[in-house]
DNA sequence: CAGGATCCAATCGGATACTG
DNA sequence: CAGTATCCGATTGGATCCTG
């Protein structure tokens, strides 16, 4: 599967905006790109595309993710404002987080690049030393 | 299989080998997706998306990767069959890099993502301290 | 031009302990 | 249950120098 360096035919126009194909060092776009694409992150908006869950529920489905991690994502997360944050004041505490309008949005856009991971993986990673 | 909160109308349901909600730790598909979602390879797939380019160009338009890092995701996506790599046995040495087929079909889900981050961004991030 | 090798500062992030 | 606080080892990654 060989794709000649002089104009492949898949190649794909990006953009209007992004149409000069560089993507500004320290602009906005780089830090959310960066929230969105981080470890946790990813893992976290595809187990709340599902719906609402609480925190017991997100360590679960984050599979390895620490407290630390899962609290400090989850603020990034809520401060940009794709996830909200519902805390009732019961004893013992009850707290869910979900996806908001601008999360589902990304989510969309999201799990199927995750999808693709999931189904390629097999075949592309077997053999490989870990790194 | 319960989902806890109020079934919002935007839950979107997961692929069926995702169903369960849970992508487990230490599996391939997380080291793909690290590969993918890493800081700079994003910005580098996202760059060939356009068609094959050269070291320099692309040292240019994932504006602030180190040379260490540009040949380290270089090799890794070259690993996971994503990228191609050509060199030229010639002096000054030339090497073009491109997409592969599976490179193409990533970045295709890859560009609508980091559109749709470059278009909400100065919304979101406005205003917020670094981090 | 396209990297490889090395050093080292900064950040990440897990483990553990503690709290309302 | 749902976090916060702290310690500290592991990893990241930039800067710099070197080479075919």
């Amino acid at each position: 599967m060989e794709v000649s360096t002089a104009d492949p035919a898949h190649a794909m126009r990006l953009p209007a905006a992004l149409a000069d194909g560089v993507f500004p060092a320290g602009c906005p776009s780089r830090t959310l790109l960066d929230h969105i694409t981080s470890k946790w992150g990813v893992l976290i908006l595809l187990a709340l595309s599902e719906g609402g869950q609480r925190w017991s529920e997100l360590r679960r489905r984050a599979e390895g993710v620490s407290e630390k991690m899962l609290a400090q994502t989850l603020k990034t997360l809520e401060r940009d404002g794709l996830v909200s944050r519902k805390a009732q004041p019961v004893i013992p505490p009850r707290v869910d987080y979900s996806l908001t309008e601008r999360g589902y949005e990304l989510s969309a856009l999201l799990v199927p690049l995750v999808a693709w991971a999931f189904e390629n993986a097999d075949d592309i990673i077997n053999g490989q030393r870990t790194d």
